[in-house]
DNA sequence: CACGACTTTGGATCGACGATCCAAACGTGC
DNA sequence: GCACGTTTGGATCGTCGATCCAAAGTCGTG
């Protein structure tokens, strides 16, 4: 037989190879032949460690979203801090897009979590009455996720030669489209070309929060 | 060689049997094998109509969602319009939840299209101003795709003997968090158990739509 | 130091999937 | 009635996640 690996193959060791491939190569990159080979050793050996391959996907999804979310709160007013914390949970799905997708798939594990409890402890800081908390919470959370499945979407085309090319193709399909039938979309494709994702990221926060300001 | 079938093949009868197939066992029983199955037919046949998976999901996905974007206009004031429309989306993802995963998938497709182009109509049609009313659009369908994929991630789950008995543990699971690490989550285990999926939707709306209201 | 029980590791193997390919069956125009 | 393009069915390929098992290592006990 083959000499076998003499240091210790532990889960941590398989999440960050795993997180490796998935940062390099996107979601299709992650299969457990190419784990395999990355670490040198052979399927048993990963699957002691690891249930199946959602369970590796959760378990490197936990460890993103745990850096962001426990990080220290920044003693800013609630307003200010709940920003922070969105734009932090976003430059991460940023760098991470597939952490964005699995958000998505499976929200009953420990990462979103995390993210619901420290957002719905800043809104309840900002003063949002009971009643409204949960309503308010679940809301800004799944806005988080959408945008988030959007940019899991969108890095899944970097195939492309880069991704201003692939808006700008859509945003031509959009402009050519009958401003009869489609006078929004038809409009709306000028600034799709040269918007920026995180400060329309931002924006939608905004509108959020002055929605929930009027349930005081 | 057995015979073979005499009517037509058409896309549409495809695209029916692929959303037969995707109500009834969810994403997972949507293969190749289980379409030509029920057509009685053989590979060819369905790749002569269809260029692959990917694309039979997207038609499949945009019928269902023509049918709801595309139906009349109830001539309401915008903001009523506005909360039917996105209701409907709800309603339409909440019967096909594979839907709803879809549009997260590819946004591109024209399932969205029509989406964007309807709310993006009715918010002018409520006055926003021009140069909010991207950020707000954007706002508006992000939050409807992340209910929509928090949906489909539910869906995904009914091989539980019942959605409610799910819900439970998840919510028993919560209240028994430490209630000094999580306490906003360990409050909200109780309104998890019996809360209303379509009305948090639309409080999220009515949020949403407040906080548009302030753009003015 | 020896030996057996238990843990960790590597790779062969399985069944299912999406996709490709090709020849048989069909219809249509000449 | 014949030839040619179209439609159809199924064999087949490569890849995937997952399972399984035996070899290799580790450690406690005498």
């Amino acid at each position: 037989m083959a000499p076998r690996r003499t240091d210790e193959l532990t889960k941590d060791v398989i999440v960050a190879a795993a997180t490796g491939l998935l940062d390099e190569g996107g979601e299709a990159a992650l299969t457990f032949r190419a784990l395999t080979t990355r670490l040198s050793t052979g399927y048993g050996a990963i699957y002691h460690r690891v249930a199946n391959k959602s369970d590796l996907l959760a378990a490197a999804t936990d460890t993103v979203v745990g850096r962001v979310v426990t990080g220290a709160v920044p003693d800013a007013p609630p307003r200010e801090a709940l920003r922070t914390v969105a734009l932090g949970l976003f430059d991460a799905i940023d760098e991470h897009p597939w952490v964005g997708a699995q958000l998505s798939r499976e929200p009953w594990r420990p990462a979103l979590l995390e993210v619901y409890e420290r957002i719905g402890g800043l809104l309840t800081a900002l003063g949002v009455p009971g009643p409204s908390l949960f309503d308010a919470a679940g809301a800004l959370v799944n806005y988080v996720l959408g945008v988030a499945g959007q940019n899991a979407a969108n890095a899944r085309l970097s195939a492309e030669p880069d991704r201003d090319a692939f808006l700008g193709r859509i945003a031509g399909q959009w402009e050519q489209l009958d401003p009869e039938r489609y006078p929004f979309v038809h409009r709306a494709a000028a600034q799709l070309r040269d918007h920026d994702d995180r400060e329309q990221f931002l924006a939608g926060i905004d509108i959020f929060l002055a929605g929930i300001a009027t349930l005081r």
